[in-house]
DNA sequence: AGCACGCCGACT
DNA sequence: GTCGGCGTGCTC
C-alpha cells in the first residue's frame, strides 16, 4: 500500500505528492486525510496523506516507509483534501498552504530530534556530566536542550553521533504546550455574600476583602491575577478555599475558564410574514439538497438572525450540520449567546481571540461530532463536518471574508464550493449585498433549475418598525453660515435633545483609508518608513512612530527632521478631538470612545459595549467598529461626522464601501420601541452613495453603481487577478516584471484571448502594467504589479500559474518574489 | 525549506 | 596544506 503525501515544506519545488510505503501495522489506520511523519531528505517532516494507491509512481527502491502516524483520527475529511487542491489551483498557493489553512495552528508538527546512548557503547568516551544528564530522562533527551545546556560539548556530541556512540531518533511533535494555571472559582452553589461573610472570623479582614472582591467580579480568575488585583494574599485565599467559600482548580492556560457557563435556552420566535416566506424557500432548498446558493437581502432589523436560527434547527433535524460565518468584529458574546441559547452544547465557536489550545478544543468538538453547529470568522468555513446541510454567511459583503495572506481565499467562494460537494444550501445574508453577490443572484439559477431567482428579499423591519429618517447635512452650507465646528447645527440640536430625554447616541467618525500620521506644518514633511514607501503611524500611548508593514519603530520627534521647525502636528485618530469638542459643547456629557487606542486590550471592546449597553454613557463615539451589529434599545440618534472621507479614495469599491457603511450605521438607530433618527454630515450631499443611503434605497444605489462599474470595466463585469512582484533591486525587478507581463500576454494571445472580439468589444483578457505598486517599496524591496482583467469564464489562475512556473522553478530569477491575489479586495 | 555536494580564499 | 564560504540541486 502506497500513500501519496504532501510534505509540509513551503516551497514550490516540493509542492507535489511524494510516495511512501504504508507499514503493515499502520494499514488500518492510515487513510486519505491522515497526518503523518515521513522521512524526507534526511529529516523527518510532517505530511498529509492525499491519496492511497496500490503502486508508486517512482521506482520502489526509492520509496521509504511512513515513520509515524500523528493523529488517531485524520484531521481532514476527504472532501477537504479535494477542496484544498482546488484552493491551491484557484488561488495560486501551495497545496501545503491550503491544507495548513484548514486545520488549527496547534496541529503544526515539527521535527524534534532526541538522542541517547547506543545500546552497546562505551559511555566513558563521553564527558561524565553528559551521560548523567541523559540518564535522567527515559534514556532519550531533546538534542536542542542538551546542546543548550552543554554548549562546551557540542563537538563531542557531534562526534559521538558520527561514530555511533550516540544514536538519534526523530519524531514529530505538535506545538501544543499545555500550561496549567491555578484559577480561583466561585463555588457552583453560591451562598449570599452576607451568609458567606458570617463564616469568616471578624479579624480576618483580608479574607473578607478577597471574598467580596470575587463576589463582585462574579467569575473565575487566575490566582496570580486575583492576588494582584485584590491585594489579598495567597494564604487568605487558601483559607477561603478550605472553608468551601471559593474553589481552586488548575485550568489549562489560555483555555476559557468560563466554558462551563450555562446559557439561557431560548425558544424559536414566531416568524413574521416576510421571514416566513424566506424561511419557506430555505427549507425547500434544504429538502432538495442540491447545493443551492441564496442571497438573503434583508434590511437592518428585519430579523435575519431568527431566520438563520430556525433554518439551522431544520437542518439539524435532518441530521446534517451547519456552519455560520460572521465577521470577526460582530462575533461578540451577545451573538454567541443567541446561538448557544438556542442550540446549547451543539455549538462550537471559533474566533481569533481564542488561544491556540482553546481553538483546538472547539475544533475537536466539531471533529468528534459533539458539535453540530460551528460559528466563527472566515476560517470556520473549514469546520471538519461530514454532512453539511447549511452554510450561512452573515454580512456577506464584509471584506474580512477575504484572507489577505496566502492562501488568499474568499470564504464566500470556498463556501459555495464546499456546499456543492455536500449538497448544502448557502445563505448569503446582508442588508447591503456586495455587487458580486447581487449580480450573481440576479443572473443565476444555480444548478440549472429553470431561471428561479436565488434572491430572497426581506424588505420590512420586524414589528413593522419604520426605517430611521435620515437627514443629510451639507457641511459647505454650515461653513457658509459661519459654523466652523465639526458639528452641524442639526446634529448639535439632536444631540442636545437626546441628552435631555436620557436617550443614547452613536457617533461615527469615518476614517477608512486614513491613519494617524505626523506632519510638519512648516515644511510639510511627513514621517515615513526608511524601509517602506509609507507614512509611519503615530501611537499616542508610547509616543512611538511605527511602520504597519515592516514593524520599524522610532521615537516621535519633537522637531522636524527636515527643517528643524517645532510645529509638528500629530494627526491622531480624530476621535479624541471629537471627544474634546463634545465635552466643550455639552458639559458633563458621558462619552465612550472606541478606536484603536481604546480597544487594544483584550476584551476592551466588549467591556466598552457592555458599559454603553448599561447606559453608563450618553454617546458611543468611534470609527468603523461602531457601525456593525450593535443593538441597543435606547439608541435613537446616529450621527456620521464626515461621510465622504471614504468616498474619494482611489479604490473602485469606494462608493460601495461608503454606501454600506452609511446603511449599516443608520441601522443602529431605532431598532426597538423608540424611533430613530440619523444625521449624515457631508461635503458632497449630491453623491449617489449618500442620497441612496439616505433613502434606504439599495436598488437605486446598485443601479447607479453597476452603471459605473460597467463603464469602467470593473467587477462584477469582469474579474481581477493582482500579481505583485518584489525585489531589492529596481532594474532587475523592472526587467523581470516586464518579461512576466509579456509572457502572459503572449500566452493569452496564443490561447486566442487577446484578439479583439469585434470592433469596440472588450477583450476576453487584458493585462495591465506592470506599474509600481501603491506601496512602491516595502521592507526594502521594490514592488511592481500587474492587474489582469478577464471574463469570468476564463481560468486566469491556470494561465498565471503556467507563466509563473519557469519564473519560480527554472534558473532562479534572483529571488524576485511573486504574490498572486485572485479577486483582490483592493487594487488601488 | 533544509541539507548535501561542490569548487575557490584566509588561517592552524 | 585545511576549514569554510554559500551557489546549485534534490528530497518519495
Amino acid at each position: 500500500m502506497i500513500a501519496k503525501v504532501i510534505v509540509d515544506v513551503p516551497s514550490r519545488q516540493t509542492d507535489r505528492p511524494f510516495d511512501y510505503e504504508v507499514p503493515m501495522e499502520m494499514e488500518s489506520w492510515i487513510e486519505v486525510g491522515s497526518r503523518v511523519g515521513v522521512p524526507f531528505g534526511g529529516r523527518v517532516l510532517q505530511g498529509f496523506v492525499i491519496a492511497i494507491s496500490e503502486s508508486a509512481s517512482v521506482d520502489m527502491t526509492r520509496v521509504k516507509p511512513i515513520a509515524e502516524l500523528l493523529d488517531p483520527v485524520p484531521p481532514f475529511l476527504p472532501d477537504m483534501i479535494e477542496l484544498s487542491q482546488w484552493m491551491s489551483e484557484k488561488y495560486c498557493c501551495s497545496w501545503t498552504q491550503a491544507l495548513q489553512a484548514m486545520i488549527p495552528a496547534a496541529l503544526k508538527g515539527k521535527e524534534e530530534k532526541r538522542i541517547g546512548l547506543a545500546d552497546e557503547t562505551d559511555a566513558d568516551a563521553l564527558p561524565a556530566e553528559l551521560v548523567e544528564w541523559m540518564d535522567k530522562g527515559d534514556g532519550l533527551v531533546k538534542l536542542d536542550a542538551l546542546l543548550a545546556r552543554f554548549p562546551e560539548h557540542v563537538r563531542a556530541v557531534k562526534q559521538a553521533l558520527g561514530d555511533g556512540t550516540l544514536i538519534q531518533q526523530s519524531s514529530i511533535r505538535d506545538r501544543l504546550s499545555v500550561k496549567k494555571v491555578l484559577t480561583v472559582f466561585l463555588p457552583k452553589t453560591l451562598p449570599s455574600l452576607e451568609l458567606a461573610l458570617e463564616q469568616i472570623p471578624s479579624r480576618a479582614a483580608k479574607q473578607r476583602e478577597a471574598l467580596s472582591f470575587m463576589y463582585e467580579r462574579g467569575e473565575a480568575m487566575p490566582l496570580q491575577e486575583m492576588v494582584q488585583a485584590s491585594g489579598a494574599s495567597a494564604a487568605s485565599i487558601k483559607a477561603l478555599v478550605e472553608k468551601g467559600l471559593l474553589e481552586l482548580r488548575e485550568v489549562e492556560s489560555g483555555r476559557d475558564p468560563y466554558g462551563d457557563r450555562s446559557f439561557k435556552r431560548t425558544q424559536p420566535l414566531p416568524l413574521m410574514d416576510g421571514q416566513q416566506a424566506v424561511f419557506g424557500r430555505i427549507i425547500a432548498s434544504l429538502d432538495e439538497g442540491k447545493g443551492r446558493t441564496m442571497l438573503l437581502h434583508g434590511v437592518t432589523g428585519s430579523g435575519k438572525t431568527e431566520v438563520y436560527l430556525q433554518s439551522i434547527q431544520y437542518c439539524l433535524e435532518q441530521g446534517r450540520q451547519a456552519i455560520v460565518l460572521v465577521p470577526e468584529i460582530s462575533l461578540t458574546p451577545q451573538m454567541v449567546e443567541r446561538f448557544k441559547g438556542r442550540f446549547g452544547e451543539a455549538v462550537a465557536v471559533l474566533h481569533s481571540r481564542l488561544s491556540s489550545g482553546e481553538r483546538f478544543d472547539e475544533w475537536r468538538k466539531i471533529r468528534s461530532k459533539r458539535a453540530q453547529v460551528a460559528i466563527g470568522a472566515r476560517s470556520a468555513i473549514f469546520a471538519p463536518f461530514d454532512h453539511i446541510g447549511l452554510i450561512i454567511i452573515d454580512e456577506e459583503h464584509e471584506s474580512s471574508y477575504k484572507q489577505e495572506e496566502s492562501p488568499k481565499y474568499h470564504a464566500r467562494d470556498v463556501a459555495v464550493r464546499r456546499a456543492s460537494h455536500h449538497g448544502a444550501t448557502v445563505i448569503l445574508g446582508s442588508a447591503t449585498p456586495s455587487m458580486e453577490s447581487f449580480a450573481a443572484a440576479k443572473r443565476s439559477a444555480p444548478h440549472g433549475d429553470g431561471g428561479a431567482s436565488a434572491l430572497l428579499p426581506m424588505p420590512e423591519r420586524v414589528g413593522g418598525r419604520p426605517m430611521p429618517t435620515v437627514d443629510v447635512v451639507d457641511m459647505r452650507e454650515e461653513l457658509r453660515g459661519g459654523n466652523r465646528s465639526m458639528f452641524s447645527r442639526q446634529l448639535y440640536e439632536k444631540l442636545q435633545e437626546r441628552l435631555e430625554r436620557g436617550e443614547q447616541s452613536v457617533l461615527l467618525l469615518n476614517r477608512r483609508g486614513y491613519s494617524t500620521f505626523v506632519m510638519c506644518r512648516s515644511c510639510g514633511h511627513t514621517a515615513s518608513c526608511p524601509h517602506c514607501d509609507i507614512s509611519l503611524t503615530y501611537h499616542q500611548k508610547t509616543r512611538v512612530l511605527r511602520c504597519h508593514y515592516c514593524g520599524h519603530a522610532e521615537q516621535a520627534p519633537t522637531e522636524c527632521p527636515a527643517c528643524s521647525s517645532e510645529h509638528i502636528r500629530y494627526f491622531g485618530t480624530g476621535t479624541q478631538r471629537v471627544e474634546e469638542e463634545l465635552a466643550k459643547l455639552f458639559p458633563g456629557i458621558r462619552v465612550i470612545r472606541m478606536d484603536v487606542d481604546t480597544t487594544t486590550e483584550k476584551h476592551a471592546h466588549e467591556k466598552l459595549l457592555k458599559r454603553f449597553g448599561e447606559r453608563q454613557a450618553d454617546v458611543l463615539l468611534g470609527t468603523q467598529m461602531v457601525a456593525k451589529g450593535l443593538d441597543f434599545p435606547y439608541v435613537t440618534l446616529v450621527g456620521v461626522i464626515a461621510a465622504d472621507t471614504s468616498l474619494h479614495l482611489p479604490d473602485f469599491r469606494a462608493a460601495e464601501k461608503t454606501f454600506q457603511l452609511l446603511t449599516q450605521v443608520a441601522g443602529r438607530a431605532g431598532r426597538h420601541e423608540l424611533e430613530g433618527e440619523v444625521v449624515i454630515q457631508t461635503y458632497t450631499p449630491e453623491h449617489y452613495a449618500i442620497t441612496t443611503a439616505q433613502q434606504h434605497d439599495y436598488a437605486a444605489f446598485i443601479g447607479e453603481e453597476l452603471r459605473h462599474r460597467s463603464v469602467m470595466g470593473y467587477p462584477p463585469y469582469c474579474r481581477l487577478v493582482l500579481v505583485t512582484m518584489s525585489h531589492e533591486q529596481l532594474p532587475l525587478l523592472i526587467s523581470v516584471s516586464d518579461r512576466f507581463a509579456a509572457e502572459l500576454r503572449e500566452l493569452a494571445q496564443h490561447e486566442g484571448l487577446l484578439a479583439p472580439l469585434g470592433s469596440g468589444l472588450p477583450r476576453a483578457l487584458e493585462v495591465l502594467g506592470p506599474v509600481a505598486s501603491p506601496i512602491a517599496r516595502m521592507k526594502d524591496r521594490y514592488r511592481f504589479q500587474c492587474v489582469i482583467k478577464y471574463r469570468g469564464s476564463i481560468d486566469a489562475s491556470a494561465l498565471v500559474r503556467r507563466v509563473l512556473q519557469p519564473f519560480t522553478e527554472g534558473p532562479p530569477q534572483k529571488n524576485v518574489t511573486f504574490s498572486v491575489d485572485v479577486d483582490p479586495q483592493v487594487i488601488l
